[in-house]
DNA sequence: TTGTGTTTTATTGCCTCC
DNA sequence: GGAGGCAATAAAACACAA
């Protein structure tokens, strides 16, 4: 067996690690290079690291006690032990700095992709409510119209303080049916048939509201407030105070105002 | 063989804790 | 104030393509 001596010069031979290797295995050529290098830096042995790297698994920091048994096992300087092991934390923070970074991304990519698939819908979803929603106008313009046509003369609106001076001599053909005081209902004029004050608003919801072409003289006070909406347009600031029914949260296709404000609407 | 990029060992300086 | 940890870095050792 032979006897070497590690940096310092210490005899190891009868350390376990030491008695673990076979030095036929690294070669004696190896082994005299090991033992004989000038004061030049000098890469510890895979059967070394090995050692290291269990200990390391076992626990990544050192205690003092551990650290001089370890460097008396390897034959090394507890000094070497001690850079090793620090060496090697930094190399695990490393690598798990970039597992986490690798998981982040993973999860980022993931929500995103949900993230992506969601506001498809929402457009979807969006085109499909103003669809329906012309379908709805003019459905219901064509109901008034019929009655329209069925009326006598209308007389003068219940409650013309809403309406403009030329608006009220271009009302004065619609009935207070249709619009109490006041109308901006028009016609065939506009390419689509008429003028959809949907559009205008920027707020859809006033198009689910029931349809009241068909309703009781208890009822008309009610139905006449709603379609006041559809008659007079005020700035959308105060439709939001005077008018719950059109204000915009109170209908937002269940997501919050604030949200609604960055979306990209188509109108 | 050599140039170049990567890995490993070791040093330095700063910080924290006891 | 000394011991130990950490980040940054130097430098040797190693791997590998051209």
């Amino acid at each position: 067996m032979v006897s070497f001596e590690d940096a310092s010069g210490a005899n190891v031979s009868k350390n376990p690690f030491f008695q673990a290797f076979d030095p036929h295995e690294i070669g004696e050529e190896e082994l005299d290079e090991y033992l004989h290098q000038p004061e030049k830096k000098r890469r510890l042995t895979t059967e070394q690291v090995h050692f290291l790297e269990k200990n390391f698994e076992l626990e990544n920091k050192l205690e003092p006690e551990r650290k001089i048994q370890l460097a008396k096992d390897l034959g090394l300087q507890p000094r070497q032990v001690a850079i090793w092991f620090q060496n090697r934390r930094a190399r695990w923070k490393t690598k798990h700095l970039e597992k986490e970074y690798e998981d982040l991304q993973a999860s980022y990519n993931s929500l995103k992709a949900d993230c992506d698939g969601l506001l498809k819908e929402n457009d979807k979803l969006k085109t499909e409510v103003l669809v329906l929603t012309d379908k709805l106008l003019i459905k219901a313009r064509g109901t008034q119209n019929s009655k329209l046509s069925n009326a006598s003369s209308p007389g003068p609106p219940e409650n013309p303080v809403a309406c403009s001076k030329g608006e009220e001599e271009r009302i004065s053909t619609v009935p207070e049916d249709v619009c109490p005081g006041k109308s901006e209902i028009s016609d065939s004029d506009s390419p689509n048939g008429g003028y959809s004050p949907l559009r205008e608003h920027g707020d859809s919801s006033y198009a689910f509201e029931p349809d009241l072409s068909d309703s009781s003289q208890d009822e008309d006070y009610t139905r006449n407030e709603n379609l006041q909406h559809l008659c007079v347009f005020p700035k959308l600031e105060e439709t939001r105070d005077d008018y719950p029914i059109l204000s915009t949260s109170s209908c937002h296709f269940g997501f919050p105002p604030e949200d609604q404000a960055s979306w990209p609407w188509p109108y």
